[in-house]
DNA sequence: GATGAATGAGGTTTCATTCAT
DNA sequence: AATGAATGAAACCTCATTCAT
């Protein structure tokens, strides 16, 4: 009785879901945006809605996957391209900086992004996740670099690691944050001096 | 002739219904904490918090002031004390690091502040509000620094003002995220660390 | 320990009260008005107000039996001074004419006691108790006036008196529920002109 | 591709909550009536019921609506079908009079309909939408056959039209009001005695 | 697979009444 | 007697989810 749908189509439904359902989680938050909303955006059905995602919260929690997992893989494979540590660095605070300016649908992703991650401080077991995948893939993605270039003489050897690739993932996610709230937030500029104090700094011998 | 309470007891009781509200917002967040959280955490019954406050909203809206104003109020005073502006620069570092480690109260005041600018960025009115308060008040407060000490000497003369600013509030902001959604953040040494790239790069001439 | 105070005080407070609550109650009608609209309106406090009645139905039943009892009193009162059937009955039309223009506090009472009546409707020993008053007051006081007119022959005796009574009330009902809703109902032409077919046809022999 | 449910199913639901509206709010007054009780009577979910009116308030205004209206064509219907004023009339009187024995939903309906008007005396918006619609409607519907029956010398010519139009309103609502609140009004005695004096006059040289 | 009407628990807010002072 | 803060039942309305078609 059912319609055989090819995978090819479903996924493609199912995006359309998520793009929907991130627009909306975007403007008005998760719990105020409703299931109607996602409707009245993507124009797919309630049902049809309910099809695809068990529930409200499934959405929310394939959205998010779903960004951390390209980011992931986009910022892996690009920073192996480069074989100096320093250049490593500079690509990235570079990445971060020519994400400006933001695209509807990036700010949009980034706000999604931050309010699930206070969010999740409400959720221990959630917490723990994120915070068990920040050290894994983002705190390492930087210690791994900082190493290397400790390792080959390029970066000055008494700086931990850990604070040089905590102090850039608390600046980005600053930074980010004052962007999304700020029109006028001097994004680029202000990367770009974070960036040259942080390798001058490293660079001294 | 009687019940005309003090309005002793009156601020008393809107700050128990406020701290109530901003623990129930804190573990839940605005919307999903209900007024039925904040009768069960403060033991103040429905009706009475209505005496008080006109609406959840007016409840939040409240809290948030509060905590801005008391920033404020503390930040302006005890800056002062200083002469040089390195001192107060020092002097702004050293607060924020000092904050940690974190009461309870204050991890919940920064969770909600928190999203509380993030959903600001939904109200284009509110947005304006807090971004204008940000320019007068955050802002400034750093660029007046600055200003004071370059023009004494104390840093170099090439540096935006404005660029420092947004770099620590960027960054403060970062590191509180960061700090409420990961125990083992090393919040100290990160601002310890950030401090020093600062007055490094500033002192240099 | 409480001040006694005397009967004339009490009786006062409690006009204030109704006052206050009749002007509510026709503003907003009984169930919308509250009691802080009464207390707002009236300047007495809630407390004081629930020591002279024990609940708001107890206000509402006060006023509507004080302006039945003083409305009963008056007619009847003046009806007598008149010798001849026709003056009675011409005397009751121009009373209820000469009503208009209504004051504030008149158009008020007539609502809440339109009001008032429409929901006797709906409680079957309200409606009983009304009925039985209506009867006995104001369609008795028609019907003499009737047989008294046709035992003196002033009035065609074959006119069912209650037919003249109840047309009587059903009329002046109509016209005042005209005039509370349309400041231009020509009230006063329109009840003379009743008054003209009806006593013309009475007199018919 | 189905509950799409027909026009017709919907609007047979419509009339579903319409008509359990109409009895609970004729039974307790509008305000008093609440949802769950419209529920318990109609069987219908809440929720279904804001699927099909926004507001409770929607439901009571489209329940008067749609009783003006189809009194209206109703009216204006029939009317037409005489040729001479006196019968026009005189079917007038005869519509209302025939109205009774009242079924229980009439009765609902000419309370609501009372109630209502008495409520529209406290909105100035309504009040004004109310009369004009009085005025355009009922007033000119018998001020027409007034004139109709003027100029065929029919009526005695000094008579304002307005007035005997005014007096056959003014009646109708006070009778329907008595016929509401009393069983034993001698409703249709009492019309046909106001039609017989009304005529009598009118067609007096 | 798609649709959207139906459901009802649960949220916010109001307000008559009580009662300590 | 007077006051008005406190109470909590009960009202209106929303919305995630289900399910008949």
């Amino acid at each position: 009785m059912s319609p055989i749908v090819s995978e090819e189509y479903k996924r493609k439904k199912k995006k359309e879901i998520l793009a929907g359902a991130l627009a909306c989680f975007a403007k008005k938050g998760f719990q105020a945006a409703t299931i109607d909303d996602i409707v009245a955006y993507s124009g797919i059905s309630k049902g049809a809605i309910y099809n695809y995602f068990k529930s409200k919260e499934e959405i929310y929690l394939e959205l998010l996957n779903e960004q951390t997992e390209s980011a992931n893989a986009r910022l892996a494979e690009n920073i192996s391209k480069f074989s100096s540590a320093e250049e490593k660095l500079e690509y990235l605070f570079d990445l971060y900086r020519d994400m400006s300016p933001f695209s509807q649908e990036r700010k949009d992703r980034i706000t999604v992004q931050l309010e699930f991650t206070l969010h999740s401080s409400r959720d221990e077991n959630l917490n723990r996740i994120l915070n068990e995948r920040g050290k894994k893939f983002f705190l390492k993605l930087i210690t791994d670099i900082m190493e290397e270039g400790q390792a080959a003489g390029e970066f000055r050897p008494d700086t931990d690691p850990s604070h040089v690739s905590g102090l850039f993932w608390t600046f980005m996610d600053g930074a980010m944050l004052h962007r999304v709230i700020n029109e006028e937030y001097p994004y680029k500029t202000i990367i770009d001096y974070v960036k040259s104090l942080v390798l001058q700094d490293l660079k001294q011998e």
